[in-house]
Parts: structure tokens; sequence; C-alpha cells
RNA sequence: GGGCCCGUGGCGGAACGGCAGACGCAGCGGACUUAAAAUCCGCUGCCGCGCGAGCGGCGUGUGGGUUCGAUUCCCACCGGGCCCA
């Protein structure tokens, strides 16, 4: 793609006497000047121009770097300061590592369909075509102007048809793929299942290894079956589902797009559930690689975190309890079978098929009459029933005039014991049969097995029909009280310090989760011990005045609060299991399990996720049930009702079967449309119509599909905008391949790493907001997968390393209205703020058109330089942080520049006023000092600190009378990540001496610092007294701790604040500080 | 309601077991100047004592804990933000 002309304005700057003075200072005018003349220069010579391997001049035996941003949506408002935030920081990590020795792939493109660029053309009346057009060139010419080192010939967007033509490549891939489970992952730990064509599916089904689904032989079925049962499998699939249908819009919208109260985020218009034929990748599949990958991948925590619970694994049981007195079973699936023990009861939906083969005659339960609670009190029954059979038919009755939702979130639990009882297999133990509406047939088995003690609505039935309520864990802290209980005083008289012994195990318990019970007790006595030997037994322990306070208060407090009276208060309220029988709520949370042991199985004392495995592992062996695995995640929606998206290379024959294209057909071209907005209606049932659909020349087309020519129907809805921003990093590789989507050579050079060690994830650097934390994420992941179990790609994972950038926030002022007004129009004054004189109230939030606190990228170049920008924006703060937006701040890193400058250049004439003499000892030591701390910066994303550091440096060659060569080259080179334009020019100036041709700093070699001549000859380390600073020792560098400890026991000062007491300890820590403790 | 992250001068932030406040902004003082701007040099957490170099106390949201030593690690609470319900 041809890179736009920048025909945005340049500075003037404001002519002044001091630029008559000072004709060659740094100031806006000559950084304008500079800034073009440079990004010229860039572009006309190609300096970020990136070679791949095998094209001339690509040096292979460099070690590859892939930094990437996420792909920008070109939107018609323009940037303002927050948005070139990541840009920016990529940038400055992109040069370093160049100039570091690394091949650098830095680039970018355009994600440029989707419904707000269709909105945009809908207001303006023009085609999408062109308004994507103009903003990407607008955008484009923003970008160059912040000195973005870019290769242009990889900036694509994905509303080129070369673009998306592999966008349909790669839907064709899914859809002609299967998930085979049997198959060993290529890669992964353990995971199993990967892709695999199609072809290979049809060919296990002919050789009969592979059952067909409805279980009739491959060679049986008819050519329509055969299709049936091939599309039963494919990993991209049509199917009727229910989606959030938005009539008005015309369009379906992603779950995202819809707002809590059910209307659309766009507009507001409601939205319906509906049942509609939609295409739907099979990301299901992929869920547990999509998870343990995660493992593999170096990104922020809290964005694993958030894609661990998007997957959402939850692993539970299905357990099948035995029915006395009959063969029927009752299956139940539970996500606790570590609280097996627990299961006081069961719960069967009232149209439970079981119930009528199972309801008893009498009102007994294990020989003995059922309580009256139990026989069917529940709104409008008369009661009195006289068998469980009538109280079922009742009961039934009085459930279905009840909504589901009524019967879910019912306050009152209402149910009836249906005569029946069942065995719980992990004691064999009988446990009485209900039937209730809080469960309903639709969700799980229909059948629950009921845990009181820690399950929410289990536990208020049970409160409600006088069931009982058996505890089977605990938490920590009182698991601990039950085991103190049990083995603190085994062979002793209990302590009066009990109270005392507890709160000190509790609070050594909670401190450190390593510590076991029995570790805890055992200090918990030996501290006991010790203050028996220095005090008077039976007496409170005594601890240090520094150990006593309110940790332990808390716990005794605690302890109070349980109400127990005494030690044997407390066995009591623990032993009997009916601790939560008699508290106000359950338990639902993890703990230990306790009071689970039978003749047939213990997890007694096990953790609830080792409890859990223990008693699957039971389950299984005993055949009585078996591990189940869920996932919250649900296949991906791919269909929109839009004109603005890649068509799907899909045909429909008369049978209305679809057909995926041929590769040779494509691209498929989105046709040309004068109305392109999707058909509305106020009609919740209207159907969908697509733009699409109404370019009739474009749907209805006569292909031959290998049986002849034939009359086909085109797909007309269109791919999600996900489609393009899950795969565009790979076209960055080889968007001139015109065979392929990406060469294999090119993925494995700059994907897979192949000259270093082979890589998991394939982009070294992944800068973006945290908005993106889970879709996009998670559907680039899919796609990668599914192209490297093809056998396109070499790495299993996209990205390897990501990093959230922080929001760029801006005070925002609101007039008494609660209006918004123009935050560059109000003044602060009198310790308020004013806008037109009125009095204002300022907040902070998002820098943005909403809030009416934009500030363009444009203005502060034209005010100060881009160069400036740059390093405002990098030294406000951690790149992931979010901080706020301070124009007035910005003079700080202006003024830097313009020191760096005069330490560097003649204001009067331009030229170097650098000396080629050797920089003294101070210098040389901070040139490597600072040269070691900057990349050490670097590397890290430190770019705060990094600046703070030439800073410092910089202050430092102020102080000279010139500045030395070697410091010179030292702080250009360093800056030339930073500030690229000042830093080429300066090099120009300084070091090229304005001689032969200009060449840029992009690839010179940065320095290397060297430690030993970065070292200090003496240095200063701190004297403590009892943790306070008293004294400073001067000492030489590398001193021993022997000399250093020395060294403060003879110190003036440090003898003076010990005088008559004695030094019990010395603690020192070489090259850091002294500590000596008196008393 | 659950999960995650964050609370440091007037402001943005640094240090992330070892001299709290690097660096920048703002502020104060000085030099240069007829003057101002610009520039350069210096001071700048709070309180107290001292004419003074200086000295002492307090201080990283609150309360505890661990440690010779805590802004940093642990627990609880308060406040703010994000994600999921």
């Amino acid at each position: 793609m041809s890179s736009v002309p920048s025909d945005s304005p340049r500075p003037q700057g404001t002519p002044s006497a001091q630029d008559a003075e000072f004709p060659h200072r740094y100031n806006a005018a000559l950084a304008g000047r500079i800034e073009a003349q440079w990004q010229d220069f860039w572009e006309t010579t190609g300096t970020f121009r990136t070679g791949n391997p095998g094209e001339p001049g690509f040096d292979s035996t460099r070690s590859k770097k892939y930094v990437l941003d996420m792909f920008p949506y070109p939107s018609g408002v323009g940037l303002h300061v927050g948005h070139p935030l990541g840009y920016i920081a990529t940038d400055i990590y992109a040069r370093y590592l160049r100039m570091a020795g690394h091949n650098v792939l830095h680039a970018m493109g355009f994600d440029a369909f989707g419904l707000p660029a269709e909105q945009y053309a809908v207001q303006t009346g023009q085609h999408p075509r062109i308004t994507t057009y103009n903003n990407i060139a607008t955008m484009k010419a923003q970008l160059r102007r912040l000195g973005l080192g870019h290769d242009p010939r990889r900036g694509v967007s994905t509303t080129d048809p070369e673009f998306y033509r592999w966008t349909q490549w790669i839907f064709l891939q899914i859809y002609n793929s299967w998930y085979d489970d049997a198959a060993d992952a290529p890669a992964g730990q353990g995971a199993r299942g990967k892709a695999r064509p199609i072809a290979d599916l049809v060919k296990l089904f002919e050789s009969g290894s592979k059952p067909t689904t409805t279980g009739k032989a491959w060679s049986a079925m008819s050519a329509a079956e055969r299709a049936d049962e091939i599309d039963r499998h494919r990993l991209a699939f049509s199917a009727e589902v229910p989606v959030n249908w938005c009539p008005m819009l015309g369009t379906v919208l992603a779950n995202e797009e819809v707002t809590a109260e059910g209307r659309s985020e766009r507009g507001n218009y409601p939205v319906y559930k509906r049942p509609l034929k939609q295409w739907i990748m099979r990301i299901t599949a992929y869920a547990d690689r999509l998870l343990r990958d995660l493992d593999q991948v170096d990104w922020p925590e809290p964005i694993k975190l958030m894609q661990r619970n998007w997957i959402g694994k939850s692993e539970g049981a299905q357990v099948e309890f035995a029915v006395q007195g009959s063969d029927e079973k009752i299956s139940v699936f539970t996500t606790r079978p570590d609280t097996l023990f627990g299961a006081t009861y069961m719960v069967l939906s009232p149209e439970h098929p079981l119930v009528d083969a199972i309801a008893g005659a009498r009102w007994d339960f294990d020989a003995k009459p059922a309580p009256a609670e139990w026989r069917g009190a529940f709104a409008g029954s008369a009661g009195g029933f006289a068998t469980p059979r009538d109280a079922v038919v009742a009961y039934r009755a009085y459930a279905q005039s009840k909504s589901d939702v009524a019967r879910t979130e019912a306050k009152e639990k209402t149910g009836v014991y249906i005569g029946a009882s069942a065995i719980n297999p992990v004691n064999g133990a009988p446990i009485p049969v209900f039937i209730a509406d809080y469960v309903l047939m639709g969700y799980g088995t229909g059948a629950i097995m009921a845990v009181p003690a820690h399950d929410t609505r289990d536990y208020e039935f049970a409160k409600a029909l006088k069931l009982p309520i058996r505890d089977v864990v605990y938490p920590r802290q009182f698991a601990a009280m039950k085991y103190f209980s049990e083995f603190a005083y085994q062979n002793a008289d209990i302590s009066p310090t009990w109270r005392d012994d507890l709160a000190d195990m509790l609070g050594i318990i909670t401190s450190d989760s390593s510590v076991t019970f029995a570790r805890a007790l055992e200090m918990v006595a030996a501290r006991r011990e010790s203050s028996r030997e220095s005090g008077i037994a039976g007496q409170a322990i005594e601890r240090p005045e520094s150990q006593r306070g309110s940790t332990r208060a808390v716990w005794l407090e605690t302890i109070d609060d349980l109400g127990v009276a005494n030690f044997h208060d407390l066995c009591h309220r623990f032993h009997g299991a009916h601790f939560y029988a008699d508290s106000d709520e359950p338990f639902t949370g993890p703990g230990i399990a306790l009071n689970s042991s039978s003749d047939r199985v213990s997890i007694d004392g096990l953790t609830t996720a080792d409890a859990k495995a223990a008693m699957i592992r039971w389950l299984e062996k005993s055949g009585v049930g078996r591990g189940t695995v869920n996932y919250k995640l649900r296949d991906w929606l791919f269909s929109r009702q839009r004109y603005w998206g890649e068509p799907f290379p899909i045909v429909y024959d008369d049978h209305g079967r679809a057909h995926g294209l041929p590769e040779s057909m494509l691209p498929v071209l989105l046709p040309e449309l004068e109305n392109f907005q999707p058909e509305s209606s106020d009609d919740p049932n209207a159907p969908p119509r697509p733009p699409l659909a109404r370019a009739k020349d474009w749907t209805r087309i006569t292909l031959d599909l290998g049986d002849g020519p034939r009359q086909y129907t085109r797909e007309t809805n269109t791919m999600p905008n996900w489609a393009g921003s899950c795969w565009y990093y790979l076209r960055y590789l080889d968007p001139e391949n015109h065979g392929q989507f990406i060469a294999p050579q090119v993925d494995r050079y700059w994907m897979g790493g192949i000259l270093d060690k082979p890589q998991f994830g394939g982009v070294d650097l992944y800068v973006g907001g945290v908005e993106h934390a889970v879709l996009h994420l998670l559907y680039a992941r899919f796609w990668h997968k599914v192209l490297f179990d093809l056998g396109h790609l070499s790495t299993p994972e996209p990205f390897q390393r990501l990093f959230n950038q922080g929001y760029i926030q801006a005070a925002a002022y609101t007039d008494d209205r609660g209006v918004y007004v123009e935050a560059s129009e109000v003044q602060e004054r009198d310790g308020g703020f004013f806008h037109q004189d009125k009095p204002v109230k300022r907040e902070y939030g998002k820098m943005g058109k909403s809030l009416k606190n934009a500030v363009t990228p444009d203005d502060i170049c034209s005010e100060y330089g881009c160069d400036t920008l740059r390093l405002y924006e990098m030294s406000m703060g951690p790149l992931e942080a979010s901080k706020p937006w301070n124009t007035r701040d910005i003079v700080g890193s202006y003024r830097f520049i313009q020191r760096v400058w005069r330490n560097l250049i003649d204001e009067q004439t331009g030229l170097s006023r650098v000396t080629d003499a050797a920089p003294d000892a101070a210098t040389r030591r901070l040139i490597h000092k600072t040269l070691i701390g900057v990349r050490k910066d670097m590397e890290s994303l430190g770019f705060n600190t990094a600046i703070s550091k030439l800073i410092e440096f910089n202050n430092h060659l102020s102080s000279l009378a010139a500045v030395p060569i070697e410091a010179a080259r030292a702080i250009i080179l360093l800056l030339g990540p930073m500030t690229p334009h000042v830093a080429e020019e300066l090099w120009w100036r300084v070091v090229q001496k304005q001689q032969g041709q200009r060449r840029s700093i992009a690839f010179e070699a940065l320095p290397v610092g060297d430690p030993a001549q970065a070292a200090d000859d003496t240095i200063e380390i701190p004297v403590q007294i009892n943790g306070k600073v008293r004294s400073k020792l001067t000492v030489p560098a590398g001193s021993d701790a022997k000399a250093i400890e020395a060294a403060a026991l003879a110190d003036e000062r440090v003898r003076e604040f010990v005088g008559a007491q004695t030094v019990k300890k010395v603690v020192v820590v070489p090259g850091r500080m002294v500590n000596l403790v008196i008393g």
C-alpha cells in the first residue's frame, strides 16, 4: 500500500527576540523543520523497510524481534494523545532492539471493516469504502507525524480484497477441518486433540475405524446422510441457535453489544433472543488447550485470569444414587463431589420421570414416620395428604403454575417428600428424596444431591423443611479449631491458657498458608513451654511487646464471637458436624474436608481441590460415578447481517446445503450496493434481511463445483469484525505474497525464531489495552491453533509477551447543569475552575470526545515538536499505569531536549561544540552507568526511569565546560529510540560533522556499558542503630562485611549513640547498609 | 455479591526487604538584564529546637503481624478502579 504524503501543517513557531539572538536554539519551529526533514528522509530512503528471509540484503544471521501494536481501527474523528501511547512505546522498543543488533519487524495496518465504519458511512451518506479510505489516510498522516518507524509496505487493510481473500481462505481451512479428540496435540503438555482436514475424517469413516454419530455404517449412508455427518464435525458450521436479534438494527448482536437492560448498545433498541441459522466456530473444541497454553506465555496475570474465567473450566462429577427397594438409580451432577458426605437428602424436579416410579405409598422414612414439614406444607396446599403420591400430584400442579424464573428465585423454599429413600454411595446411609420447584428439569439431570451445610439453596430448603444439616467442609480457621480441640491437650490437662493458645495457632496458620495444623500446634506448644520455663507455670504466655497486638486480640474476639464458653464447649461445637445447622448461613467456599470418612472412602483433611480429585477417583473406581468437565466458554457466533464485512466463501445448492468454494474462486468480492443499510423493523418476528441479499446478481450464480455447472445462492451474511484481527499479524509478515497467506520460511523466521531457541508464541511483544483481554486474544489464539494444527504455522501460540498499556486520563469539567464544557477553555484561578467566568466542577476521566477533554497530538507537535510529545508521554509514569494528562508538565520534556541540544550545539552558529578530549573520570563513570541503566530499563519497558537517567546524565554534562565526544555519542544514541528526529539531527551535526551522505542512526550499534568502568571507588553506606539511620560511612567500594562492621563501630557518632549500651547484634549487607542492635 | 489491581510531598511519579520522595512540574531565593522573558545556579515532605553548620521527632490510606530492619511480605479494615454476576 502506498504511503500517503503528509499535508498536515508544519509548526511555525512565533518569531521573537531570542530567535534572532539564538538562531539555532531548539524550539518548536526548528523541531518542526528537523522532524519533517527526517520523516521525509526515512520515507525516501526506505529506512524502515524490513526485508524477509530470502530477499536481497536480508541478513539471516541476525536474530529477530517482532514488536506489535493491537490492530487500530481507523475512526473518522482522528486521534487524541491517548491513542499513540502504546504506539510510541513499541516504536521506542523496536528502535532500541534494532540498535541492539536485531532484525526488527514493526508495522501497522488497519482493521477497517465493521459496524462503526458502516454507521459513519450511513451518517455521511458516503460509501464505507470511501470513508474508510479517507479515515486511513488521515490516520496515516497523524501517525507519520509522530515519527513511528513502521515498515510502510506491511501496512495492510482488512478491507483490501488481497487481504480478505486470505481471511476467506482461513475460514475455508476451518470449515474444512474437524477436531480429532483422539489425536495427540502437536504441543502442550497433556492436552489431547487437534484439528485435522475433513478428508482425514472421511477416510476414518470409510475404513470404519471411527463410528459415525448416528451409528449407521458409512457405506450404508446416502450422499446426503454423509454430508450431514460431515457437517456435524466441521469446526465452522451453521446451526440454528438462540441469538440476540435486534430488528431495528436489522442484525444480530454479540452479547457484549447488548446492554444489561436487553437493549442495543448502539441506538438503545430492543433486542430479542431468537433462534436463527448462523455460522458458528467450534472454539469449545479448543477450550482445554486455550486454557493450558496460557501457562506457556508471558502475559500479565490478570489477563490470564480473565481468560481462564472466561473459559470457565469446572470439574465435577456425575454420581449415581441407588433407590432403596428399587432398581432405579438417580443420577446427579455436582461441582462439589467433595461434599458427598454432607448430602443429607436429594431433590428431583417435580417433572422428573423417575418420580412416579419411585414415589412411595407411606409417609415413612427409614422405618420411622416422616415429620409434618415433609408432607406437603406449601402455599395453597391444605396439607394432610394421605400419601406421598397424593402430595406429588398436588405439588406438581402448584409448581407448573410458576415460571422458571419465579421457581428458581422464590424466597420461600417448598417441596414434598415422595416417600422414597436413596442410598448415599459414600457411606450407605439412607437419605430422603424430595421434589421441589427450585430444581428444574431443563438444568443438568433434573436431580440434585443436596448438601445443606455448603449450598445456599439447599440450606434454605433444609431449614424450611427441618432436614438434617451436616458439616463436611470448614474454612481453614474453623478446621484449625477443630484440630486444636482434638489434639492440643491430648496428654495433658487442659491449659487455662487455651484461648491464648488457640489464638496463637490461628495467627500462625493464617499468616502462612503453608504451615500445617500439626506444625502450628507444635509451635504453640513450644512457646508455652518456653514461657513456663521463664515464668510461673499456668500463666498466660508472655510475649515480647512487639508481638503483642491486635492480631491475637482479633482472634480472641473471633473465639468469643463463636460464643464458646469453655474448652469443652469448643469441642462440642465442632465435633457433632452441626456447626452450620446452628448458624445462620452455609459455608460455600473452599476449605478443608472433615467428617468425611466411612469404611468405603475417606477424604478427611484434604483441601477442597484435593478432596474433589480423591472423591472422583473413588467414584470411578467403585463404578458409582465419573468425573466430568464443563466449560463456560460457548461456541463463537460468527455471522453478522451487515454489509461492511468479509463475505463468506460459501454457496448453497437448491437443497439448501452449504458448500465451501474452492480456493481458486477467492476472493469473493463484496458486491457494490447503492443502499448498504440493513433493513430495520419494529416487528421482533421480522426475518433478517441482510443487505447482501439485495444484490440479486451477486447472490445467484452458476458454478461448477465438480459435478457440472449448477445454480447456487451465495451466503448473504458477512463475517464479524474479529475475523481480520484474528490473523492480521501474520499478513504483516508477508503482505505481498499472492500465492499463500504466509510463506512457511517467513513464518518460521519471524514467528518461530529459528535462529534462537524455537518459540512457543511468535510475537515477541504485543502491546494494547486490557479491553481486548478476552475476546480478540481468545479468538486470535483459536485461529492460530487451528492453522498450527493444520501445519500452516510453526508456533502453537501467536503472542509470547503481552503488555497492557494504561489509559491517559484528563481533567473534565462540568457546569452547574452537569454538562461537560470544553476543557481547553477552562481557566484555573482563585483555587477554582471557571468556564466563561462561570465556576465549573473538575473530574477525571478517560480522554475523549464525550468528556470534551481531548488533546490532539497535532496541536502538541505544532507547539513543541513530536520528539517532545513522545518524551512526555513516556515520562508520565509506568506504561501500564493510567495517568492524567497535564499539558503544563510537557514543558519539562521540551526543556530537556533543549538542554541536550544546547550542550552539544552552539545556539549562535548551529555547529557542534563537542570536544574531542577524553572524558574525565566522573563523566566516564556516568557514561557507563547510564548505558547500563537505560538498557536495563528499555528491556523492561521502563521508559519513564530510562528518561530520568538520561536527564541526570545530561544535567552532569551541563556542568562541563565542553561535552566530550564519547559522552555526546552515548547520549545521542540513547536518545535515538526515544526522540529519533533530534537524535538523527544531532548525530549528523555532531558525529558526522555534516560531512558526506546523511546516514540514519537507526542501525548504529548501541554501545554496551562496562560495569568495571561504571563502578565507584568509594561508596557511602548508612549506619542504622536499632533500625534508624544515625550515621554514614564512606568506605572503599567492595569492602567486605568485616571491614564495614569495624568502620561502623569505630565511627564517632555511632559510639556516641551506643554509649554504655552493649551491641547485641550487627547486621551488615555489604555495599548496602549496617544495622547495630543495641540495648 | 465474587475475583483482580491500586492508595507515597501541592501535582505526575521513583525506590519494591536495606539512606523514602530519584527525575519532572509547580513554588521560593540568587546570578545575568535598565527591566522583563529566556537561560544558568541553589533551596523545596511535615513539625519542633538552634544565630548557625546542624540536631531531634513524625511521615508511604488505617490498625495489626513477621523481621535486626517494612512503602515493599502477611492479615483485617477503609477508599478508588477494572472484570464477572
